[in-house]
DNA sequence: GAATTGAATGCAAGCGCTTACATTTAGTGA
DNA sequence: TCACTAAATGTAAGCGCTTGCATTCAATTC
């Protein structure tokens, strides 16, 4: 209530409660230190001064901060956004908080969001794959601060990954696609320069090629950023070539949505003439139509377990541990047998 | 490259360029006042000793982070993603960072994270609507944290407003329905209580049916929170009643896709026999089958507004004005007039 | 050549907090 | 009652940076 000119400090309440900054500063930290008689005091001089300690000076006093960064490659659409969640929320059970920042999957901009986050004192980050400059390792071992990957399941990454097996998962998928009679299949891949996750997934695909006597070469790919309207026009120009494909695989939901979208508008019936598979699980996969065949992603169970880990890192109860998270195939109307 | 075992400081940059902390500090923040040769070595120092300055000392002494906060109800959908997005680009172009958090549609935790943002020494805030706690306009004040309000327009609110006006917009959308013969209409809102954009919305339409000479308190409406499940559930709830509605207005995208989706899985065509509405145009409104009707929230002028007049106030450039922007209707595929 | 001036730089005082260590206080057993 | 111990609190040294003011120095003027 009182009309003060200037912010409150430790020392204000310290001399508000009659003790010192140093008793104040253990009532905020280390309650049980303190006897509960001085404890009360404080506590009310806290409330009538409204006092909120400054973060900066706590972090440079303490170099410690309970702040946890993420970068993660948008924020656009809902890729990442279920598994960031589940994230922040375990960590704020351990009274962690994220910083979340988009590296708009350029490398450089990665970088700076990195360095960024660092300075402003995160003890650890969550990074999304391993395909990134050395430099970046390195810088962080310097600086100390640990880390982990998610999105991607690779026992020799630089960090402890958790994640799934994006090359498995597809390539299972892809099995799928054969196994039902797809002989002209097409690839829409999200860029694959610096992205582990789209090159892996495409291999995939070109894995079941090779296992199912296929020839991997023939594999009409296009490579595009992600967003609805790049997933048709991919499809677009897909459908141009001859044999025309019957089925088309989608790095990522986004992706396939656009490719789906874009297949009605144009007439094509989906999945009777063409059919088409996404990556993720995203909500949306839910809402076109028909609702999309799919690779579902433990984002949920992702984003837990990387916090649980991180933390347990943190605190000093891991040295790093990975873990592989399983993915499943969601069989949903938009992929069926080719008509013959 | 070097092995150290600490992290370098702004000392230890002065020590290798062989000269005072103070000219380092210049260099980095006011290069044009230090002599050409200087500055060079000591970018040579800094390059060589990777050299990141202390994000939270450098808040202490200087008092000014360049860093703004946004507090926005929820990131699990798509609602403030673009606004928010542009908000971010622009305070980027004028070397600002964002730093945003979510309050779960919970003013406690709204609170909660106005405070730990301006602990972390945000200059400014962003928040959505108006609707919390007079306690909350208080602490900014006193922490002089200059803040604007989007996603609303209010004169008389007690911040600057950068938004648009939900009642009105709600309300001509109303009319359009109501013109278009409906006379049984159903709202699916989301919860009110705490937030003036839902209830102005409502209002809207109760506005509609009093001009056109409908009874208000026959609006069958029911509340609920904001995902695509209880935009369905809310759907069947509204189809029990008798008669059941001819359209139903939902007071954001992501209820009325639910809606469309539970409607048409329970058999109901939509349009033909149920008209849905939807508000804000976000993605999923043109992917649901069919096309939602809604009203296009100018999302990324909103941000964009936001973002300059935060940054003119900051700069001491303005004194806070407010900004009202239009919305238009989308008339798309899932609005038609009632069979009779 | 001395005085004046302005640009470039250095000095050092904080900014608000944590924490190792010192000090005080209260409780214990002999 | 007294020495001894443990618990509670205080003292003060930083943490890494910015910035007002003092200092230096070279260029300019008379």
């Amino acid at each position: 209530m009182s009309e003060q000119r200037t912010v409150a400090t430790l020392e204000d309440v310290a001399k508000a409660a009659g003790v010192s900054t140093a008793t104040v500063s253990r009532c905020l930290n280390t309650p049980d230190v303190v006897q509960q008689r001085t404890r009360e005091r404080v506590t009310q001089a806290v409330e009538a001064l409204g006092y909120t300690p400054n973060f900066g000076a706590r972090a440079m006093a303490a170099k410690r901060t309970y702040t946890i960064g993420a970068v993660i490659p948008t924020m656009e659409n809902a890729i990442f956004a279920r598994g960031i969640q589940t994230f922040q929320e375990t960590l704020h059970e351990s009274g962690y908080t994220l910083l979340v920042a988009s590296s708009a999957y350029r490398p450089e901009l990665e970088e700076e969001q990195i360095r960024k986050l660092v300075a402003r004192g995160a003890d650890g980050l969550l990074l999304i794959g391993q395909d990134r400059d050395e430099a970046v390792y390195r810088y962080l071992k310097r600086r100390d601060v640990s880390a982990v990957i998610a999105w991607i399941y690779e026992p020799d990454a630089p960090l402890p990954c958790i994640g799934f097996d994006n090359f498995h998962a597809m390539r299972e998928l892809a099995e799928q696609v054969v196994g039902m009679g797809h002989r002209c299949i097409g690839v829409i891949s999200g860029v694959t320069d610096g992205n582990d996750r789209a090159r892996m997934r495409v291999e995939g695909v070109r894995a079941a090629f090779s296992t199912n006597g296929l020839d991997p070469s023939e594999l009409q790919m296009i490579e595009t950023r992600y967003s609805i309207e790049h997933g048709g026009d991919a499809l677009v120009e897909l459908m141009l070539t001859t044999p025309a494909p019957t089925a088309i695989m989608c790095g990522n939901d986004v992706l396939a949505v656009g490719a789906i979208k874009r297949a009605r508008e144009r007439g094509i019936r989906v999945p009777s003439e063409l059919s088409i598979t996404g990556f993720d699980d995203i909500e949306v996969s839910r809402i076109i139509e028909p609702a999309l065949t799919t690779v579902h992603v433990p984002h949920r169970a992702m984003g837990r377990h990387a916090a649980e880990e991180l933390i347990r890192i943190l605190e000093g109860n891991s040295t790093g541990a990975s873990l592989q998270l399983p993915t499943t195939i969601l069989m949903r109307a938009s992929l069926a047998p080719p008509v013959s």
